[in-house]
DNA sequence: CACTCAAACAGAGGTTAACTCATAATTGTT
DNA sequence: AACAATTATGAGTTAACCTCTGTTTGAGTG
């Protein structure tokens, strides 16, 4: 019963949190990959080209596309020529998308607590360093 | 850099493996639903019905169909009438299915072994609990 | 300067892995 | 016998990716 591999584990427990994850986002019309988006550009600090944007998200950029519509249709997003190469696109966060961001992220938070309760402060920052480590080893 | 939140540590790393393990079974001709469908069924030891395999994958049983009709046409399980319940489809793993399911195992181990070669065999261990104790909570 | 090559984005279309809702067959219950 | 529940599937949808192709724009080279 408990003898459940790695990666078994892993795509279980992955799965649970985006459900968990998703719920939350309902009410705010998002979902994941949206509020992924958004968060890493609030984070950004500065408005991010496509490329950028994608390589933050480890998708390709003709993935990020679709995405960027929807914020941009919801008007958490704007799409502005890059004046430094006019085959770029920024893509700029909105007002409006810094509030959204925020309340994405803790629609996250919330999803997270929820799963991870069973584990204590300590577990779980064990849990963090060891994903990133195998995460890290890709640069 | 390394401030990323669990919560998006699981899902990036998550999709990592899911990538490196796709890749290997390309080759035998599976996609990771149906290995995973072939390997449960191996491990029972034994005839499952549609509800018990869905519920074994945590999948709603309609999400299974597709992936047994696909395993069925390549000769690696056959549908039954469950005698005890004829309204029951019993699903058999088949000769060639369990050879299948050996391969896709040799396959998900090699992409975890990939993916968790930087983590010393005692924090593979140790990950592995945590994420046991995540997934256990829920029975 | 003209030419070629590369970069950035989006159009078109496909795949996987889920979901819901509705329906037919069967079974168990009153 | 009538009704309710269970089992599987048909039909249709969604998210999150992918590849391949084409257009626009910029950068480097002879």
């Amino acid at each position: 019963m408990g003898e459940k591999e790695l990666a078994e584990l892993l795509h279980l427990v992955s799965r649970r949190l985006r459900h968990g994850y998703v719920h939350r986002l309902v009410p705010l019309g998002l979902n994941p990959g949206q509020a992924r988006a958004l968060r890493v550009l609030g984070e950004a600090g500065r408005p991010l080209r496509m490329v950028q944007l994608a390589d933050e998200l480890r998708i390709v950029p003709r993935s990020l596309t679709p995405v960027v519509d929807a914020l941009e249709e919801a008007g958490l997003v704007r799409r502005e020529v890059d004046p430094a190469n006019r085959r770029s696109t920024l893509v700029v966060i909105t007002d409006a998308g810094r509030a959204m961001a925020e309340r994405a992220r803790d629609a996250r938070r919330e999803a997270g607590e929820g799963l991870f309760a069973v584990l204590s402060q300590e577990q779980r920052d064990q849990l963090r360093d060891l994903l990133g480590a195998v995460d890290g080893q890709f640069r």
